[in-house]
DNA sequence: TAGATTGTTAATCGATTAACAATC
DNA sequence: TAGATTGTTAATCGATTAACAATC
């Protein structure tokens, strides 16, 4: 029983998949084809059927996709069946936009754990969150046996907190620090960088 | 004289490249090999060669590439050798927080306009710059001729303000907003969503 | 039934890796 | 010179696309 390995960009796209599913049912709809859901994701009918087919035939031949069951189906591959609770490290401007952000509470994400080491940060609250001293990092974390952390924290310390981190327990952590971090290859990580972002963009704008 | 296409995913790995070799130079490094390159950057030394190739020889055979030099040569390919100005809409939690990220100026990216319609925030200033009504969208970004846009509002809005950028000559976005845009294709866009990089980890994550 | 659309296989396309002659 | 490392070509690997039989 060799169980096929479904590639790494075929999961990244699921996420998608299901944002624009969760729509289409906000709207109403009930059931969806590939090609239409294509359309709407700019990608490729032949594509969201070949990703879907690496999980089981979800859809029916000549009606597609019944999009309630499709999204049942998505959430529990990408185990979002269930809360998950993240520690945030950094609590300047951006962690503090991160940790009151919405869009995480609505699709299951609960910021538990808010570390920094500003004495005058520490002891005051983010929403219902008391930002703790990064101090208690590993034994927090512990504590609360959290396997997602974000790295909100500047460059130059970023590797330092993301070594502590791991250490403590941590399976995944989304790194907004502008630097490539050095990590096991049994952690998780995603980069956010929107200077990198922009950068790329910034050559295919370059005929002004 | 057919000029060769450079695939998109090489110039998205040139940012990263830039970023280290900065690192390295405020180091004190003055030369590096694309193997010890490669691995600060969790990457292979044959395709960090493969990747300058396409834009010349920057490297010498025996010593590697005097770091300077490509900085300077990758500044030059992605159009960094100017200051980019750059519109937000959006005057919430993340709009101003990035209006304030001082990784920006650093980086030659000037926030030169911030939009938002609640009439308690326009008027009202972050860091230097005042919020606007975004009534004046168009008319501002024709006025400073600002090419990028940054999207930092609900996703219900956020076509629409998409769509009045494109008309306003926006050529390149960046979508902080939880849904995939529709666009022209001469318009470069980049998405950005926390919550997707995580739901793609918590895939790998779930064997709990 | 006829039309539509899936799931899957095979063909194509593109990107990564390996290898090595050139050369600093 | 000898050792190191580039730039490039060819081989490999993997992902996307096209096509179509199966079937709702």
């Amino acid at each position: 029983m060799t169980k096929e390995v479904v590639p790494d960009i075929v999961i990244a796209r699921l996420p998608r998949y299901l944002q624009c599913l969760n729509l289409m049912a906000k709207e109403g709809l009930h059931t969806v084809s590939s090609g239409v859901l294509a359309e709407r994701l700019g990608t490729t009918a032949a594509q969201i059927r070949k990703d879907l087919s690496y999980f089981g035939g979800f859809g029916k031949q000549g009606s597609g996709y019944p999009i309630y069951s499709l999204i049942e189906a998505l959430q529990e591959i990408l185990n979002l069946d269930r809360i998950w609770q993240v520690a945030v490290v950094g609590a300047g401007d951006l962690g503090r936009a991160l940790t009151r952000y919405q869009g995480f509470p609505r699709r299951g994400i609960e910021i538990k754990l808010l570390f920094d080491v500003d004495p005058k940060l520490v002891g005051t609250k983010v929403g219902p969150i008391t930002i703790q001293h990064v101090d208690y990092l590993e034994k927090e974390i512990r504590h609360h046996d959290i396997k997602i952390g974000v790295l909100a924290v500047p460059a130059e310390y970023a590797q330092k907190i993301a070594d502590r981190m791991v250490k403590a327990g941590i399976e995944g952590i989304l790194n907004y620090a502008p630097v490539s971090l050095i990590l096991p290859e049994t952690v998780h990580a995603q980069h956010i960088d929107p200077v990198l972002q922009l950068q790329t963009m910034m050559y295919y704008l370059g005929e002004d």
